[in-house]
DNA sequence: ATTTGCACTAACCATTTGGTTAAACCATTC
DNA sequence: GAATGGTTTAACCAAATGGTTAGTGCAAAT
């Protein structure tokens, strides 16, 4: 069964979107990605905030909870942080863009975006309760003592960086595309040792 | 001395630019800044993309050749990578939309873009001399393994990372912004002992 | 005093861009 | 097979946007 056409232009719209931001993006661009008039964007979309709106809502949707997961379970703030790392790492290399489509969305501080990604992130990742089990760990020595604050940045600085600075790298340094996606194979054990051995007491 | 008019258009675009990107950037809102005719832009800086230039070409000229200087003077690799930190995050602290802006530019592959920021990076980072001498310590035994790509990506995601990722934590995670810039306060000195922990073989 | 040349503005222009409309198409229903 | 209703298109529109132009103001040079 063929994708219906709302579906082609949600796609469509999605990968333009991520790639050139809601400024950047155009909706005759769109359009011609799915192979259809621009007028069905609208048909279908009413708006270009509209469809933005919706992706947005689809991106969140299919991010947070996933990390709120990882979060919630079971286990040390070790085991913890290496399921973040290896989840995250597994998800934004099928989806490479998301990452700097967000964060550059969320820097434009457009309100109707923030508002769309607050009610989408409503039961956002259950923070407090993992600084607590971070601040116990610690008090009893089992991990090296560092605000729960910077070590969740730490940790994710090291995974969502490397897809963000994947041009600079690429471009600047001149490593090559192929050798920098071969060695984003190894990333997660790599960040992954490297957190365990910042926290080892 | 009051400013020139052109260096004041010139300051302007930059915070403009920084904040919205290329393709968010508007003429007549770098004008209203500036408090002059949309007709003076052009009039010293002939068109957008020209005036791009010159910004981007400001920024990276007051980027690279530092981090330059940090990874090739003396001192270990654990000296050099806290200098590294150190520094970039003193720098980015007065500039922090710059990140940003860098990143995001870059990953619209606007060949116009690129070409500019490889001419000023030219003396880009002896990154090969500093890997090396990675490797060598490592088979001194004097740092943890860990392949020099992946170790950099580690300490710049770190450093960088934070600084893109504040709409996040302020209007997601929901930490108030003067709580968060106070915390950056102690970011540097945290980067570096976690950087130290997870080399320290 | 007149000329010269740079700085500056108001008004204008052409194109792009998001969005609309009226009509055509087409399968299903009566 | 005519009517119905959702889908699609070509053509169009108004606003926004980057860029231009003709001319004004004004200080320094002649």
């Amino acid at each position: 069964m063929p994708e219906t056409t709302e579906q082609i232009i949600l796609n469509k719209a999605k990968e333009v979107f991520m790639q050139k931001g809601f400024a950047g993006a155009r909706m005759q661009e769109i359009a011609d990605a799915a192979g259809i008039n621009k007028a069905m964007l609208h048909y279908y979309y009413r708006s270009k905030e509209q469809l933005f709106k919706v992706i947005v809502e689809e991106i969140v949707q299919g991010l947070i909870p996933r990390l709120g997961d990882a979060l919630a379970g079971e286990g040390s703030v070790v085991e913890k942080l290496e399921k973040v790392i290896r989840l995250y790492i597994s998800i934004i290399s099928e989806t490479p863009f998301v990452p700097m489509f967000l964060l550059h969305e969320l820097s434009q501080n457009r309100t109707a975006f923030i508002t769309t990604m607050k009610s989408r992130a409503a039961r956002f990742p259950n923070f407090p309760a993992f600084f607590l089990q971070v601040m116990n760990e610690q008090a009893e020595g089992k991990i090296k003592p560092i605000q729960p604050i910077h070590l969740i940045l730490n940790v994710m600085g090291m995974v969502i960086f490397p897809f963000i600075a994947r041009p600079l790298v690429i471009n600047l340094v001149e490593i090559p595309a192929e050798q920098f996606d071969a060695m984003m194979k190894d990333r997660a054990d790599v960040v992954v040792e490297f957190m365990k051995n910042a926290l080892k007491p």
